[in-house]
DNA sequence: ACCCAGGTGGCCC
DNA sequence: GGGCCACATGGG
């Protein structure tokens, strides 16, 4: 079992199309930020709330007054904290770029990752995923989830992020979509099937996952 | 009444 | 450089 075999299965389990929907890579790095450590579907609702509030521009949310910013976002946790990144964000956007995040974006990785990085509230899963989706560069995102996949279909074992990181990148060279893809995948996987143990059997990885009764990270 | 979610930063040693 | 901890709501 290796990546690329591992791949190809999840690609048969799962459709992943359209896995990081959005209107706008500042959406992306917004959604970046209220994911963490939260639910997708509260994400969406909160993200939904600002489109439609007219808030979900990198000028609007500036600008915006920072209790109601936190009222909008209070559905995925960690509500007032994340207001003021968010917010301290959009603000680094209009100051620094004149409000667009595209300059930032098609910065020479390397440079742009350590921008990103020096962001408070942007931590390297976040910067990555940032880079990865909203600005198509081929990095990939080693989370936790992905460890745990690689771990428990024994393709690789580590719990370290840039270890993982090189791995993957090192093994499926390639266009970054395909990067975009295999995280969306592996995030599928563990979502779907590594969550309980009557799902966990349920799993088509079950055959080559060596930890089959292990339920948790 | 637990446990978990598409993590990060601050503090401690 | 690793091991805790707070951050907080919503869903199973």
């Amino acid at each position: 079992m290796n990546l690329t075999c591992l791949y190809e299965m999840m690609d048969k389990a799962f459709d992943v199309e359209n896995w990081w929907p959005s209107e706008s890579p500042f959406e992306i790095m917004i959604g970046a930020i209220l994911t963490q450590q939260t639910s997708w579907e509260s994400v969406d609702r909160t993200l939904r709330t600002m489109r439609r509030e007219g808030v979900l521009s990198p000028s609007s949310m500036a600008s915006m007054d920072g209790a109601r910013l936190e009222d909008i976002i209070r559905p995925c946790g960690f509500y007032r904290q994340k207001a003021e990144r968010v917010q301290s964000l959009a603000r680094y956007i209009v100051e620094r770029y004149g409000g667009s995040p595209s300059p930032l974006l098609e910065k020479e990785v390397e440079e742009a990752r350590r921008e990103l990085l020096s962001l408070k509230g942007v931590g390297k899963e976040t910067a990555d995923s940032i880079l990865l989706f909203a600005g198509h560069r081929p990095v990939f995102v080693a989370a936790s989830y992905v460890s745990r996949v690689l771990e428990r279909t024994g393709v690789f074992s580590s719990r370290d992020y840039d270890e993982i990181q090189r791995f993957v990148e090192s093994s499926l060279p390639g266009p970054p979509e395909h990067l975009a893809r295999l995280y969306a995948l592996f995030v599928q996987l563990a979502k779907t099937y590594c969550k309980s143990s009557p799902l966990c059997h349920q799993c088509p990885l079950r055959e080559y996952c060596p930890f089959p009764r292990q339920t948790r990270k």
